[in-house]
DNA sequence: TTATATACTGTAATTATATACAGTATAAAT
DNA sequence: ATTTATACTGTATATAATTACAGTATATAA
């Protein structure tokens, strides 16, 4: 994201706060009369400029057609989606949007959402596309749902430790489960599932 | 707050979805394109309705001057247990706790959590003890998820219309389909699943 | 029976708004 | 030394948008 003049920075407050206390963007004339401007003009050229620079979007030909592009929520929770394989889970290129919510929502602490790929959790009542809330951790009961990495691919199952190996294992019959043996040159717990969100 | 006709609601639909995808609320031409209306007094109409009920606010002679009076409720989303036979689903007596969260977590609004008994929608991957946020409306489609209310009894099932009845079917093979007809002396829609909370 | 509310079509006027164009001025970058 | 970006004023205009008014039709309430 490139820098921001100052006077841009209060005409992007300025449409932060009209939007908070309105519920709809300004137009050019209530950024003028807001900030002092005398010509519509001046407004213009700041929005042009913060539209450039990515900040809002513009809606041509349309009143008070602006959007504001970033939601950096400051205090929502990053929602994962594919995990590109090498990268860190919670890097910023696997952030595909945030949440907005309460820490204790599941009871306890977390700190990311999982967007669930494929149906191998199916029988948990975990479909594609659930969001399962994740707690970083590494301690780990048996049947606890966790977040696994093997060999740069990360995966949810359930995890199950037998006399001298793991095992995680899907929910559902027509996957197999998962051994970590000599095979597996990488194995990691990321974290541990602690709730699920579902969007109908 | 008073009662809200099914077009009204779909009025109040189209703006909420238009917002959180621009940004800005809709033109009354723009109601009218989604929604089919040949005239903006159509929506016009709608609005002033929706208005006269408290549900928004219209600020006059503003382009797209439509705000949402829909308050993130202060002490959170309720969650309501067993209902008991005879009373409101929202009574005091029902709602076991609350639930601080952001209005808009599930896409759309809602009015409470409701928490599921039983295992009858099991292969929708909603289970015993799961959260189903509910939004109170009348707007049903086939499939959806709904909260009814037959003879006194709140059930939560897939809701269908045939020819000319209406089934509200469990998604359990051991469960049977329940069919709305003359046995049933009283029956009514009492909202739809928007989303699902666990907590594991 | 007569209202009153819902649910629209269709037209038109007024005003709200975006946006182009012509300037002025200053500071930083090339 | 000349361009380029910032930071505006001031005017004008096409069009976006609200909103009034005149109808039609149906259902429900008083």
């Amino acid at each position: 994201m490139k820098k921001i003049t100052a006077q841009q920075q209060k005409v992007l407050d300025c449409i932060e706060v009209y939007i908070k206390e309105t519920g709809f963007p300004p137009t050019r004339l209530e950024i003028c009369k807001e900030l002092g401007f005398k010509s519509p003009n001046a407004a213009e050229m700041h929005l042009r400029a913060l539209e450039k620079k990515g900040i809002i979007t513009i809606k041509s030909g349309s009143s008070r057609g602006i959007s504001l592009n970033n939601k950096p929520s400051l205090d929502g929770y990053p929602v994962i989606g594919l995990v590109a394989a090498g990268s860190p889970t919670l890097a910023e290129e696997n952030i595909e949007r945030n949440i907005n919510c309460d820490a204790a929502l599941f009871g306890s602490n977390f700190d990311y959402f999982l967007k669930v790929k494929g149906l191998s959790m199916i029988e948990a009542g975990i479909f594609e596309d659930d969001l399962v809330a994740i707690k970083k951790t590494t301690e780990i009961n048996n049947g606890d749902l966790v977040v696994a990495r093997i060999d740069d691919e990360v995966t949810l199952k359930h995890f199950y430790r037998t006399q001298n190996q793991i095992e995680l294992r899907p929910a559902n019959k027509d996957y197999s489960v998962i051994t970590v043996d000599d095979s597996v040159s990488h194995f990691e717990i990321e974290g541990k599932g602690v709730g699920l969100l579902r969007t109908h």
